[in-house]
DNA sequence: GAACCGTGGGT
DNA sequence: TACCCAAGGTT
């Protein structure tokens, strides 16, 4: 069994040479690079590919240009500003911190302190450690799918990184390479091998400052590393929406519980099976159910949801406002229903009843 | 340790 | 098409 040869100190001297020549330095995050700043766009860059982010980041950028706008700001705004990026807890997470941060920390990062960093919510150790290396130099190292992939095949360290003992292999890899000069650049050099060279599917090993030494691509089993998670099969889950529209053609939101599935985001009212929705609707004379959508498949990462959206009609505009008396409901312009987060079907569904003239029925 | 949390891209 | 997965963290 081969063994990875190089020293400590030629692999950092390879990357950050590979870096200094093909390394990106132009993303919009690296510029201006504050702890606010490459905060937003770490947790941005979670489980989410950089060229989906860029948009996002921008608009997040100018409408909260510092930590103190962003803790200042109401929920609905920040989750508004994610609505499409998905995986929400990351928008609470970032507002709730932010808080934090003002109140705790004066408004300035503890950038000093990993634990501080790792305490405040949606930051965990790899997103702590890239935060800090990159804004305050200081040796912190970061473990991020790009790093695991790019450790993992050069030292052939097999099994699915889910896994604890595989992670911890790869945490102590990370630890001894991370260098102790040129953190910004030995951090954003990582992660740009695993997402320029290393990449998962077709590696550019031909292009790679360590085909000589990886030890994957001695076996010719780049493909093999990092391991794969184990299969699971994937459930179907299936609701109701209600598309209820008053006679000025808005539709009623309802504000989803604050965490879990679209936790804080506004949603048409759901409902299990055709009986509760029947039986809701009863509760309200003046409304009829119109014939029901053609149902679509969202799909998730753990599961399906199979959507059936109900059309249907509240015609008496004081009964309208009856419907909605809750601070968790409103009524809503689909063509423009506010600074509110949206699922990504709901804002799908509020488009098509925009297009639809009020007087369908 | 395992389940949960979104959406879009690549193959 | 169906599947895997991406700059992970929390419960």
């Amino acid at each position: 069994m081969a063994e990875f040869s190089l020293s400590t100190e030629a692999f950092q001297r390879r990357v950050l040479d590979w870096f200094d020549r093909h390394g990106r330095k132009t993303l919009p995050w690296q510029q201006n690079k504050t702890a606010y700043r490459v905060w937003v766009s770490e947790i941005m860059l979670q489980q989410t590919q950089v060229a989906t982010v860029v948009p996002y980041f921008e608009r997040f950028m100018m409408r909260f240009p510092s930590v103190q706008a962003l803790a200042e700001a109401p929920q609905d705004d920040v989750l508004h500003l994610w609505t499409g990026l998905g995986y929400y807890a990351r928008a609470r997470n970032l507002h709730k911190a932010a808080r934090q941060v003002v109140e705790d920390y004066d408004g300035e990062f503890p950038t000093h302190d990993i634990d501080a960093m790792t305490s405040l919510p949606g930051i965990g150790r790899s997103t702590a450690g890239a935060i800090i290396s990159i804004t305050s130099g200081r040796r912190a190292a970061i473990l991020d799918g790009n790093v695991k992939r790019v450790l993992a095949r050069l030292h052939a360290v097999a099994g699915w990184p889910g896994r604890s003992d595989v992670l911890a292999r790869l945490w102590t890899l990370a630890e001894r390479y991370t260098p102790h000069e040129r953190l910004p650049d030995y951090t954003q050099a990582m992660m740009d091998l695993g997402a320029m060279i290393c990449t998962r599917g077709k590696p550019s090993c031909l292009l790679c400052p360590f085909e000589d030494v990886c030890v994957a691509h001695a076996q010719g089993r780049e493909r093999d590393y990092p391991g794969s998670k184990p299969k699971r099969e994937t459930p179907t889950r299936s609701t109701r929406m209600l598309l209820l529209q008053d006679d000025s053609g808005r539709v009623l939101l309802r504000q989803r519980p604050p965490t879990g599935l679209w936790g804080g985001l506004w949603c048409f009212p759901q409902f299990d099976d055709g009986e509760a929705l029947r039986d809701w609707l009863a509760r309200y004379p003046g409304t009829h159910l119109a014939h029901a959508w053609q149902p679509f498949t969202h799909v998730f990462t753990h599961f399906r949801l199979d959507i059936t959206p109900c059309p249907a009609r509240v015609s008496d505009a004081k009964l309208a406002t009856h419907v909605a008396e809750g601070a968790d409901e409103r009524w809503v312009d689909p063509a423009n229903p506010g600074d509110i987060g949206l699922a990504a079907p709901v804002k799908t569904l509020l488009e098509k009843l925009a297009q639809i003239p009020t007087t369908t029925d």
